[in-house]
RNA sequence: GGGCUGGUAGCUCAAUGGUAGAGCAGUUGCCUUUUAAGCAAUUGGUUCCGGGUUCGAAUCCCGGCCGGCCCA
């Protein structure tokens, strides 16, 4: 024994924490070699309580201690779980004097813990557990932040989501609310006769959309593969093969920039249906977002209506939705009847003439498309499929039959955001081949081969479309960035 | 990649060139129906990192690291 007193580590949370402990341990108790048998869900417990009838109907329910209000011989606590808070009520004179003790200075928040006990209703109305017995589980040895503010440092609330979910209600609720989107839309195409498939992520060829690829080495078989770019080639085979409704929920990963719309890795639902077309997508995706909206966001007031989080309107998926065409939107942005028909260099100046920079080694579908881009996709609020988009812009697409300088597409742009782009898809092999290999500027993609193989053998008629999920959360749970619906969004390697 | 902007106690934030503070959390007491519980006392700092200017730097300057917003 020395005579040198004990070291001050009031100061410091952790220290104090694994002081309590280690005090457990010596004592004979390890919280981490315990466990709870619990009964019920906070939510279901609360569900479970009879007005009138305090102290008849016993629980066991488990969480982390998020409030912590000792008084002198009663406290109340309250732990929360996946289904939310349920407050606690500890008493010295029903745990005894001991117990009682062990609660009030061996527990602190952000522990887990288990109790049984019997429900009953506050004086101000709210249903908690009459803790009989209660049991730590696991020990919290670092502090949790701050309760009334919470969390809002955004690097920590990304690099240490959990702590996020654990103190911000709304990231909890956010967070939850994309899962059930998703979880809706797999039962939704499942009812509809859907088979859900998972094509490969490593690629020989990444193909499908335009964008810069991911590359990675595959040993063994000393070859270079692309992480995917999209879906859509893989999926079109199960077409050829014979499933004539597929879908794949699937990472998707684009080696470009990082902000608040983009992510590198994201997640893309794409939908092929045989004997179907673009117009037929339309139907579809209507009625996936408008069930999505009844069954999962549910408006207050029993509308189709959400909250737009950048522009303050309403959104209504009510009613019918606008169809317009592509070169009709052009002409009317730029007051130009004859966009089309217009010189490149005509069309430059009337880029120029609307604020636009316009690089001039640009394609003029380039130049056309920026306008489409910067003027008009930002103004398309409420839901609206933009039709016949000019053919250059995607090779995999059916050409409109009169007119063949655009394709039977669609893209449904909601709040301002390109939602989901849908095809009537081309299943010629031959004019496939052309139109990949008539492809430039930043839509060149990548030919797939074997792709072309596949239609020869032939794809039946179909129409396709693809979602972005993560567009399609920040959009229904009226959040402004892709990282706050994407549970660990893309940082740069740090030190938390 | 460029412009703007931020990094201070475990958390949320003050301090604009002159002794680094508050609230919550922590610690010690009191308190048997609380709701950001209350009362009293109290601990706690590599001011992101490295240079520079200055009698003196959280603060001004340069570089770096990690974020945010906008643009490309």
């Amino acid at each position: 024994m020395s005579d040198t007193p004990p070291l001050d580590i009031s100061h410091d949370q952790h220290a104090v924490r694994r002081a309590k402990l280690a005090e457990m341990r010596a004592g004979g108790f390890d919280p981490f070699r315990a466990n709870v048998a619990t009964t019920h869900f906070s939510a279901e417990a609360k569900a479970l309580y009879v007005d009138g009838q305090d102290n008849v109907v016993s629980v066991t329910v488990a969480g982390r201690l998020v409030t912590f209000r000792v008084q002198g011989g009663s406290s109340f606590v309250k732990i929360q779980d996946q289904q939310g808070p349920i407050q606690l009520y500890f008493r010295k004179d029903v745990l005894g004097e001991e117990r009682y003790l062990v609660f009030k200075k061996g527990l602190d928040l952000g522990d887990i813990i288990g109790v049984t006990g019997v429900l009953f209703k506050t004086k101000t109305g709210e249903i908690t557990v009459r803790v009989d017995s209660f049991v730590l589980v696991s020990k919290a040895l670092r502090p949790l932040p701050e309760k009334w503010h919470g969390l809002a440092d955004a690097e920590q609330i990304y690099r240490q989501r959990y702590l996020d979910l654990i103190i911000n209600a709304e990231s909890r609720h956010r967070l939850m609310t994309r899962s059930k989107i998703v979880s809706h839309i797999r039962r939704f195409l499942e009812t509809q006769s859907f088979i859900e498939v998972e094509t490969p992520v490593l690629e020989s060829t990444a193909g499908g959309a335009a964008a810069r690829p991911f590359k990675t080495h595959h040993n063994a078989l000393g070859v270079d593969f692309y992480l995917r770019i999209a879906t859509e080639l893989r999926l079109k085979r199960m077409l050829v093969g014979g499933f004539d409704r597929v879908f794949e929920i699937g990472r998707i990963f684009r080696n470009e920039g990082v902000s608040r719309r983009h992510n590198p890795e994201f997640t893309m639902l794409e939908v092929y249906q045989a004997y179907s077309d673009y117009r037929g997508m339309m139907t579809l995706i209507k009625d996936m977002l408008t069930t999505l909206i009844r069954d999962v966001i549910k408006p207050a007031d029993g509308s189709l209506k959400i909250k737009h989080a950048a522009s303050g309107q309403d959104i209504d998926f009510g009613g019918e939705w606008r169809e317009v065409k592509y070169k009709d939107l052009i002409r009317e942005a730029t007051g130009d009847a004859e966009w089309f028909s217009r010189s490149k260099a005509e069309k430059i100046s009337g880029a120029e003439k609307l604020g636009l920079g316009v690089n001039p080694a640009w394609e003029e579908f380039e130049i056309t498309n920026e306008i489409f881009s910067k003027k008009i996709e930002p103004t398309l609020i409420q839901p609206t499929f933009v039709t016949h988009l000019p053919k250059e812009l995607c090779p995999l697409a059916k050409i409109t039959p009169d007119d063949p300088t655009t394709i039977d597409v669609f893209e449904l742009t909601i709040g301002g955001m390109e939602v989901a782009p849908a095809y009537s898809e081309q299943n010629d092999p031959d004019v496939q081949r052309t139109m990949f290999e008539a492809q430039a500027g930043e839509e060149k993609q990548n030919i797939d081969q074997d792709f072309l193989l596949a239609l020869e053998h032939g794809m039946p008629p179909a129409g396709g479309m693809g979602v972005g999920i993560d567009r399609l959360c920040i959009l229904l749970t009226g959040a402004e960035s892709i990282r706050d619906v994407i549970l660990f969004p893309q940082l740069r390697p740090g030190s938390a």
